[in-house]
DNA sequence: TACGCGTGGGC
DNA sequence: TGCCCAAGCGT
């Protein structure tokens, strides 16, 4: 690729076409002399791996309506912050979202590191995370290399290498690409211009500022780019879940374990997920059956039996009990909400 | 290095 | 409708 001009007209078209979310600043307002809040980036940058702005818009609202500033997350209670992530998945983030306020507030006196490398050191901080605030945030020149920019990089050279294999060549073609004026625009122009220009399936080329510089559309086979291995069939499992309800209208949940598909989450017992399971109340109810959540993870499908029981009696001191007060649907994970609204519908109805 | 880890939207 | 995909990280 003939690379002289590329950055200054991804900048031209930026200034232009940057869109608004709610934790950015303009370019205007950047060249004006406003920084960003790093709380808001890094609150940001975390919501959003590997979710859609769509999803993550109305979360990152909520959460800094609630949590203003880094040292109030910090100070917030887990079981709140955890409730508040239910839904957007993915729930690691959220715990190393905890992990990582309480290190800027007691590590760090409540203030961000600037440099790549500290940042990097935070849980939940990776290559790209780092680069994103280091840049975003601060200003500093670092490139950042998420999906979007591999699939605009991998389109303006044509890399024939597949990903995740092609991630190392992509990753210095873009540090190569990388301006040293206006780093934190640069990185959101590149995000920019691969989230609504030089999108997956249907790339519009007519429309992008890079069209000049790039191999791909030069050969007129971009949406080709980026190559990628093929990937493994996901299998079906199966298992039961228990959605009780106590004579006093308490609902029976149980925590989950730390670690794990959907670690420190509040859920339904019920029996392993695995092949076809046998069914087996973790609890005495009068339990009927009322139906089936299907629902697909990032490694497997599951088929969910749902059973739905009120007026229990006596349950394990494991579970957690929580009276109508003291319950909201929206603190589940998708999954276990799923399930509830099943056994609601058939306990109500 | 490769795998585990969620969910909702688009086609 | 089933598959692909989205601002990755930790282990």
């Amino acid at each position: 690729m003939k690379q002289d001009g590329s950055s200054a007209a991804l900048l031209a078209w930026y200034d232009a076409h940057a869109r608004e979310l709610p934790w950015r600043i303009s370019p205007m307002e950047r060249r004006n002399g406003v920084a960003p809040d790093p709380y808001r980036v890094w609150l940001s940058e975390i919501m959003l791996q590997q979710t859609t702005v769509a999803a993550g818009k109305s979360y990152f609202e909520r959460f800094t309506d609630l949590w203003p500033t880094v040292t109030a997350l910090a100070d917030a209670e887990d079981e709140v912050v955890m409730g508040e992530w239910a839904g957007l998945g993915y729930y690691a983030r959220a715990r190393n979202l905890l992990k990582c306020a309480r290190v800027i507030r007691d590590e760090h006196q409540g203030i961000f590191p600037r440099t790549r490398v500290e940042l990097q050191a935070l849980p939940g901080v990776g290559p790209y995370t780092s680069a994103a605030i280091s840049s975003i945030a601060f200003d500093q020149s670092e490139t950042v290399v998420d999906g979007n920019v591999e699939r605009v990089v991998s389109r303006l050279f044509r890399v024939e290498t597949p990903l995740p294999t092609a991630k190392p060549e992509l990753t210095e073609l873009a540090t190569r690409l990388t301006p040293s004026e206006r780093p934190g625009d640069y990185a959101q122009a590149m995000m920019d211009l691969g989230a609504t220009i030089c999108t997956p399936k249907s790339p519009v080329c007519s429309l992008c500022p890079l069209q000049d510089f790039c191999e791909a559309h030069a050969a007129g086979d971009a949406s080709r780019f980026p190559l990628k291995l093929p990937k493994k069939p996901k299998p079906t499992r199966h298992g039961h879940a228990y959605v009780g309800r106590s004579a006093r209208g308490e609902w029976v949940l149980q925590k989950r374990p730390e670690k794990g598909l959907l670690g420190g989450m509040l859920g339904w017992p019920g029996t392993e997920w695995q092949d076809p399971h046998p069914k087996r109340a973790p609890y005495e109810g009068n339990w009927q059956e009322v139906g089936e959540v299907r629902h697909t993870f990032t490694h497997f499908h599951l088929i969910l039996t749902v059973h739905a029981a009120a007026d229990v009696e006596r349950t394990p001191d494991s579970l957690t009990l929580r009276g109508q007060n003291a319950f909201r649907a929206s603190d589940l994970p998708t999954v276990m909400r799923k399930a509830f609204d099943l056994a609601y519908a058939k306990l109500e109805g």
